[in-house]
DNA sequence: CGATGCGTTGATAACTTTCAAATTTAGTGG
DNA sequence: CCACTAAATTTGAAAGTTATCAACGCATCG
């Protein structure tokens, strides 16, 4: 559906340095836990750089899952295409955020970078035996595996909901992540946004047009919202 | 909105023995590693005995997750209720089927004997202690969260489509899961089938009705379904 | 036998998709 | 920097799907 795998061999390195360029690194997926550092540490340490541009792909559905990554910079979608040709979007992977977890031996969904993207990746061998000798390392896998799991039985609730519901619970659950306050700048497009929220893309911009109607948020440009009125928000998202 | 808990004083005990009449146990969560045995062992060996007669609770959301389940017999529904009143169902827990797993100190779902019900308990304290000794324990409840994670993500693909395919999808689920051929008993009402699907009870009767006139499946009663045609309700589910 | 719960069926309303077109935005080359 | 083209987004009208409201059938149980 889009280009092909763009991983530059001049691209790969091992940086010499703990990375530097990191951004803020607002971990959606790590920032609760008190002992979550040496994994994201890791990563920082040992981890090798790769850079993709924008919608071109990070793996590929059925390939061999050797690899876990972290987003350096950029942002992420995985995705599977169904049987009769539309893309289910399985989730978005923001700077800090984590992706690439499997437990067999295959990828079941694919990635792609959304925009231009830098990740970090480390073999899943290297973490399994780091994990053997560090514990919390392997406590930090297991505790990352238990957050996806929570946050795709979340998805579970809002897939069962309204249109209006399933785009204002995707809104807040944008604005928690992407930490812009009420400003948030979405990485995606309108037609990512549909296959995440199992909507077609027209639904998905009649819905915004409707709650920036209704004075719940403001549409300066179609990649930037501003929520103005949470409180609404939160009542539609029930 | 169902009776309260049930966890009758007398109906838990220590078996003397490894459990004798625990039914033939596909356990759909488990049969897939070849090591799959010693928590499912281990289980059966110390793990508690406690019966809840149907429809009654047996934890709800937001209490401690101090154990960890395993149906022996009956079944079980894991919910929530959203906040608009309705009830969505987390999933659906046949004999040998493991279900409690959680990361956080409390459930995030309630969970309801659908008939009388008869568990295994084992407190998660004690399974953590074990893992520590035994590697293969922790491996499998690494395993475990795996494919419950991959059952959750199914469920997406299944919720984002027509009522028809998600009823379809449904039937298929079951049918692998109930081991019965192709003539299955569903243990759940049609009001725990729609909660499930995210559709109604009038929907999901509709559906079936009309799967019966294609000549897909029968309904010898509303609780047996006989399917006719897997690769009509293959081709629907896509 | 009547009450009760569950499932089915029918009619209508509400919602979402589909198809089509207009509008805006972004990218490119002059 | 502007003009032009392509892509993305928005908007409109009609069709299709599912929910809602209501009634009916059927079985179980006192």
């Amino acid at each position: 559906m889009q280009t092909q795998t763009a991983v530059r061999s001049d691209a790969i390195h091992r940086p010499a340095m703990p990375m530097r360029n990191v951004p803020p690194a607002r971990s959606h997926a790590l920032d609760s836990a008190t002992e979550a550092e040496s994994l994201d540490h890791t990563m920082n340490l040992i981890g090798a750089v790769a850079a993709y541009p924008r919608n071109t792909e990070i793996f590929g559905e059925n390939e061999p899952a050797d690899y876990l990554y972290k987003v350096v910079s950029g942002s992420v979608r995985t995705y599977k295409i169904l049987n009769d040709g539309r893309r289910q979007i399985g989730g978005f992977y923001l700077p800090g955020d984590i992706f690439g977890l499997e437990f067999a031996d295959e990828h079941t969904l694919s990635a792609e970078a959304i925009a231009d993207t830098k990740v970090l990746m480390i073999k899943r061998r290297t973490l399994n035996a780091l994990a053997g000798r560090d514990a919390s390392i392997g406590r930090q896998l297991f505790a990352l595996t238990g957050r996806e799991l929570a946050r795709v039985q979340d998805r579970i609730l809002l897939l069962v909901q309204s249109a209006q519901e399933r785009v204002a619970g995707f809104l807040l659950e944008m604005a928690e992540r992407v930490s812009g306050g009420n400003s948030i700048e979405l990485p995606m497009s309108r037609q990512d946004i549909a296959d995440y929220l199992g909507l077609t893309i027209e639904t998905v911009s009649r819905t915004l047009t409707s709650l920036e109607c209704a004075a719940a948020i403001q549409l300066p440009t179609s990649r930037r919202i501003v929520l103005r009125d949470r409180t609404a928000l939160n009542r539609i998202n029930a």
